[in-house]
DNA sequence: ATAGGGTTAG
């Protein structure tokens, strides 16, 4: 078809087409050259006519405009115009006004078929009101579509949504609402056929037409709630059950199911968390005669990452290959995350690596995958590839990549981000907003990332823990042990993650009684079992104190096997302590559960050091040596001018190698001035006191620190990230450095902050 | 004509 047939006759026929043969008609642009050629020859088309041209244009996107323009000319729309309308609506993602043009119809006397309840369906399941749906239910009763197959598919993909859209804080509506959207005709449409009357609305009418409360009533002697009083506790999992089981009450009911209603109720259940129903419904499938296809592979991929269950995960990839669904990206991208839950990266790579198409989804899989197993820099690097391929990032992009930021202290990215993320108004979406408070805090922004938590609408459990964990990391408990307070005036009930932040807060600032005291309220008032984290927190604290024994055998009492690494936070309390007996005796137990560990090494070595037990320190060195462990070089590194640079001790290839050291020279002249005195205890080699002094300043966070003071003007804050932890002297050193420069200088070893201002640090003797 | 799938934060 084109422009230049204009004649009357050809009109005719053109008209013929559309009313017998629209599906010849492929493209926007003929749709449009259609229209254009019926307003030249006829200046008042028929309804039918407009209502097949509208059922036309609410077939291609972007044409909404349109087609509300053309049904504007309608005094009385018939039911294929509101149809289309309705499609045309749900199709941009307008579901309100879905619902309420349905509303409009039946208060205009039109009555639904089995063609538009689907869609309806699509926009309640997208709205997420569970009264307005089950409302619809009851229309679709009583116009006899409870046994379309389109419609019961449409019915229980709405029931299964209506939870996980709550749940992910997605904005509900309510019936109320969509009354509120029916006088929707608010002017500035203009017809094409000109001279449009306005219509009055009928907004009683509708209501009548509807009655949500009255269907609601017969729904529920249709559906009867389950009455599952197994406990308030369960309060959630009862929820989640009610519509599953509207769900299985439909499907039940179904006269003949098809591959879609399967697979519906499948992903319905595994989106629910129901993974062992969805299982059995995948093997009732199968004894149906379905045979399983790309939608129901990629609905049960989640339930073999959530279980970690590599070898099942794996039987779904072989029988993906086997049927040809390998090069999709629904599967593609539940197979990456899946092998990268199950910690196998090199077999997420090769998915992505295969994959012939990547969208937004699949992109954010692999970038996921990478930063959740610590392949921080591939991370970042995947989000490069993926901007440079010309996809959007989406918001779960940016709450997927900003943990790597976190991790590498990369404050200049993660700020980026942060710009990038404004820019994209995705700052109050509360995913991203936890994953930059976390940023900032782990990059020792507290401020910052306190400025972004007082920002964010409703606080979730997360964010309250990521303040939290940010304010106990950073050395301020107290302002952590506030924030926990208030959570829980709130009433947002805290879990194991917040516990460990708040006894984080504890041992940093020493207070004993007050984690007991959160110990006890996790056991017992809110039934958490403690974790390992919990005990080395705990541990940790005792430890700290001197309190040595108590630690032991709070260790010695855990109710799960305590690891190396618990064991090794009442280690590093011996050597705060001198306790070289209590060190052995606990270091063989490290060595018993992890011969490999490093860490025991490494303090043991500095306790026998401090004793002056050189002979041992030889042994553990030799030792060493025997099972081919290396000492990982203790590692600096501060970003000044959004570039990182990194210290090794004793690294002489840095161009400002020899300002450092004058730095460090005149800096601890003022610093001895002052009184401090270096404790050489910890030194690991057995060499006179000069030597020793000389090691101490080649620390690397003395180098960059040093570098820091030449590099940034005066006041600026130092911003230190240490790879292992700051020694005894170091600590006290960077005290008086911080005086005699006048800086704060922030410095963040493997476990904690530390805040150095005026000669005093926020951890104190807790350090 | 109309219905179904994958990825995020502490």
């Amino acid at each position: 078809m084109t422009s230049s047939s204009s004649s009357s006759s050809s009109t005719q026929e053109l008209l013929n087409t559309l009313l017998n043969n629209p599906s010849t008609i492929k493209s926007k642009l003929q749709a449009k050259q259609l229209h254009a050629q019926i307003l030249k020859t006829r200046p008042n088309p028929s309804p039918s006519h407009i209502s097949a041209l509208l059922s036309l244009y609410s077939n291609f996107a972007n044409l909404l405009r349109d087609s509300l323009l053309l049904f504007q000319t309608l005094h009385s729309p018939p039911p294929l115009a509101w149809k289309s309308l309705i499609r045309s609506y749900t199709s941009h993602g307008f579901f309100l006004q879905s619902v309420a043009s349905f509303v409009r119809m039946r208060a205009s006397g039109r009555y639904p078929d089995h063609n538009v309840f689907p869609t309806v369906l699509k926009s309640c399941a997208m709205l997420g009101d569970l009264t307005l749906g089950e409302s619809l239910h009851g229309s679709v009763v009583r116009h006899g579509m409870d046994s379309d197959l389109y419609t019961c598919n449409a019915l229980m993909n709405m029931y299964s949504k209506f939870r996980s859209l709550g749940k992910n804080g997605g904005e509900r509506f309510s019936a109320r609402q969509v009354f509120d959207e029916i006088p929707e005709w608010k002017g500035g449409v203009e017809s094409y056929f000109g001279g449009v009357e306005k219509r009055e609305v009928n907004a009683d009418a509708s209501r009548d037409s509807i009655e949500s409360s009255e269907m609601s009533k017969e729904m529920e002697t249709r559906l009867p709630r389950t009455s599952n009083a197994s406990g308030i506790s369960k309060r959630k999992e009862v929820e989640r059950h009610v519509q599953m089981d509207s769900v299985r009450k439909v499907f039940d009911m179904m006269p003949y199911r098809d591959l879609v209603s399967w697979n519906t109720v499948i992903a319905g259940s595994a989106q629910n968390g129901m993974y062992e129903e969805a299982l059995s419904m995948l093997r009732e499938m199968g004894n149906n005669n379905m045979k399983p296809d790309s939608y129901t592979l990629s609905s049960v991929l989640p339930i073999f990452a959530e279980y970690v269950d590599i070898i099942k995960g794996k039987e779904i990839h072989g029988h993906a290959i086997r049927n040809g669904f390998d090069a999709d990206v629904f599967i593609g991208s539940s197979l990456m995350d899946m092998y990268a839950k199950c910690t196998r990266m090199e077999d997420s790579l090769r998915v992505f690596d295969l994959l012939p198409r990547c969208d937004a989804i699949s992109w954010n899989s692999i970038i996921a995958g990478c930063v959740q197993n610590g392949m921080c820099d591939e991370g970042l690097r995947f989000f490069r590839q993926m901007l440079t391929a010309k996809i959007k990032p989406m918001p779960v992009t940016f709450s997927s990549i900003m943990p790597a930021c976190a991790h590498l202290t990369t404050l200049h990215l993660g700020k980026q981000l942060h710009g990038y993320i404004i820019r994209s108004r995705f700052d109050y979406n509360v995913y991203i907003a936890s994953s930059l408070v976390d940023m900032y805090a782990k990059c020792g922004n507290i401020r910052t990332a306190r400025w972004i938590f007082d920002r964010i609408e409703t606080h979730d459990m997360v964010s309250w823990t990521a303040i939290i964990m940010g304010c106990a990391f950073n050395g301020y408990a107290h302002d952590a042990i506030s924030l926990f307070e208030q959570m829980e005036a709130k009433g947002t009930k805290p879990c194991y993650v917040t516990f460990i932040a708040v006894l984080t807060a504890c041992s940093h600032a020493g207070l004993i009684d007050k984690a007991w005291e959160y110990f006890n309220l996790m056991t017992q008032r809110f039934g958490i079992a403690p974790g390992l984290e919990h005990y080395a927190a705990l541990a940790d604290l005792l430890g700290r104190a001197g309190r040595l024994e108590e630690a032991y055998n709070l260790i010695s009492d855990m109710h799960i096997e305590p690891t190396g690494s618990v064991w090794l936070t009442l280690l590093a309390g011996c050597r705060v302590h001198k306790n070289v007996e209590l060190a052995e005796k606990v270091a063989e137990k490290i060595f018993m559960v992890d011969p490999l560990n490093m860490g025991a090494y490494v303090i043991l070595s500095n306790v026998y050091a401090a004793a002056r037990r050189w002979k041992d320190v030889a042994r553990l060195r030799a030792s060493m040596k025997k099972k081919g462990m290396r000492k990982k070089p203790a590692c600096s590194w501060i970003e000044v001018r959004n570039k990182v640079h990194a210290f090794v001790a004793g690294d002489n290839s840095h161009p400002y190698y020899d300002r450092i050291n004058v730095t460090l020279k005149v800096l601890l002249e003022k610093m001895e001035r002052e009184g401090y005195v270096p404790d050489t205890n910890e030194v690991l080699h057995d060499v006179d006191e000069e030597q020793k002094k000389a090691l101490l300043s080649s620390h690397s966070e003395r180098l960059a620190i040093a570098f820091g003071i030449i590099s940034t003007s005066a006041g600026t804050p130092l911003r230190i990230t240490k790879n292992i932890r700051v020694c005894v002297d170091c600590h006290t050193a960077i005290k008086y450095i911080s005086k005699i420069v006048g800086r704060e200088i922030i410095v963040r070893d493997n476990s904690r902050f530390h805040h150095f201002n005026g000669g005093k640090c926020t951890c104190g003797d807790y350090w």
